[in-house]
DNA sequence: TTGAAATGATAGTAATACTATCTTTAATAA
DNA sequence: TTATTAAAGATAGTATTACTATCATTTCAA
């Protein structure tokens, strides 16, 4: 992790770790604009100074557990992906990881993955969306954001290696495969998949949006 | 407008003018985050309570004037497009309008529509990614945006009426035309147009995108 | 001319977003 | 064992934000 996203390094100590947890846990129950870090410190039993010792303020914590997710998606996407050759298989698998459900990886008992893949469906965007974004992208804040949407884009560009919009296509992907469950959840007239609420219908839509850009003609 | 937005009619009073004048300029100067109602009450010679007679919150004041922008861009596009029958055309037309940079539309003096769309690139998730979102959607608050979302898939059911994701597709490409706007000059490693930084480029993408997805196979 | 609507002026409050300081506890290294 | 230091706890304080309330003044329409 990027050393500029914290003050105070939240894994190494047992209140950074609670921090994340329930950091995490409060702004999946009330939104990002509601949290606060004065309820996150009553809610763990520390002080709202205890909490500013850890990070500047709200929104570098978003920030924070966001390239959190990220570098964990990434590892998982290598993961599932190091044995597949072929990249249009991969692309389907990368597809499935970026748009179904996740449940919690108990191996991480200080984040709990299931709530954090609500948080960047429901703010993920909101991390860029501000007037201090190019500085934020300077100190490579969203370098695991980025780094994954390349790895896609050079998969796309194995499938078909005269594809003129890889990066484009990528950043697509990664922000429909939440958009469109934000939608289906929130505002189902936005989707196909309202009345359903099937996440596989995400995956075939966004299947079928890369795979017939892709195709060779 | 749905009155449900605000609280006294802004359209009506030169106060209410003002105030949808300069809040879009201060919001698009400096970002949503840092407008507060106190700052645009300096700004345009009124007292803090003159602006919450006529919205409730700055929330509401963002969805309606993004309410606003919708409606005024289906106004352009019906304007538009009345003329052309052949639904390729009609969707080409509409992604260009999406895409491409707004001028200020000299008749509403108290709007300016350059701003108003930067707003959308820049700010327009934020009047949806809330907790309160679906009483929000009940309201009707975003039934401009929902509108315009069930036109254009409505087109693209006229290009092919077996396409499975008229919606979805709807939604993507209203939603990439800002996104992949704001990546470009802000995070330009997520498109493959940071050098240029041209818009017709994301014009080429999106009519790429949508063509492919919705050719008969 | 009289009344209602809109605005202006002023005040006040609870919550938010911090910063500062001082003390205590816990770990660890000499 | 003691000395050092890092982390955490406790407490206080400030400027700003996000409102609400009240009363006086202007405007403009019946």
């Amino acid at each position: 992790m990027n050393d500029k996203l914290f003050i105070r390094d939240p894994e190494k100590t047992e209140l950074g770790k609670k921090i994340i947890l329930h950091g995490i846990e409060l702004i999946n129950k009330n939104g990002f604009e509601s949290f606060t870090f004065k309820k996150l410190a009553e809610e763990i039993g520390t002080t709202e100074a205890g909490v500013y010792r850890y990070f500047e303020n709200k929104h570098r914590m978003l920030i924070y557990i966001t390239a959190w997710y990220w570098s964990w998606l990434e590892y998982k996407v290598a993961f599932y992906t190091n044995n597949i050759t072929d990249p249009v298989e991969k692309l389907k698998k990368l597809i499935y990881l970026l748009a179904s459900t996740v449940e919690d990886d108990i191996r991480t008992s200080h984040v709990n993955e299931s709530s954090l893949h609500q948080i960047i469906i429901a703010e993920g965007s909101k991390v860029y969306l501000t007037k201090h974004v190019s500085e934020d992208n300077k100190d490579q804040l969203f370098k695991p954001y980025k780094d994954l949407c390349a790895k896609i884009g050079d998969i796309i560009l194995e499938c078909n290696s005269s594809y003129a919009f890889p990066k484009s296509l990528s950043s697509t992907i990664i922000e429909m495969a939440h958009f469109q469950n934000f939608f289906m959840y929130n505002l189902p007239a936005l989707t196909d998949f309202g009345k359903e609420k099937d996440e596989s219908k995400i995956i075939a839509f966004l299947e079928d949006l890369v795979f017939s850009s892709i195709k060779k003609r």
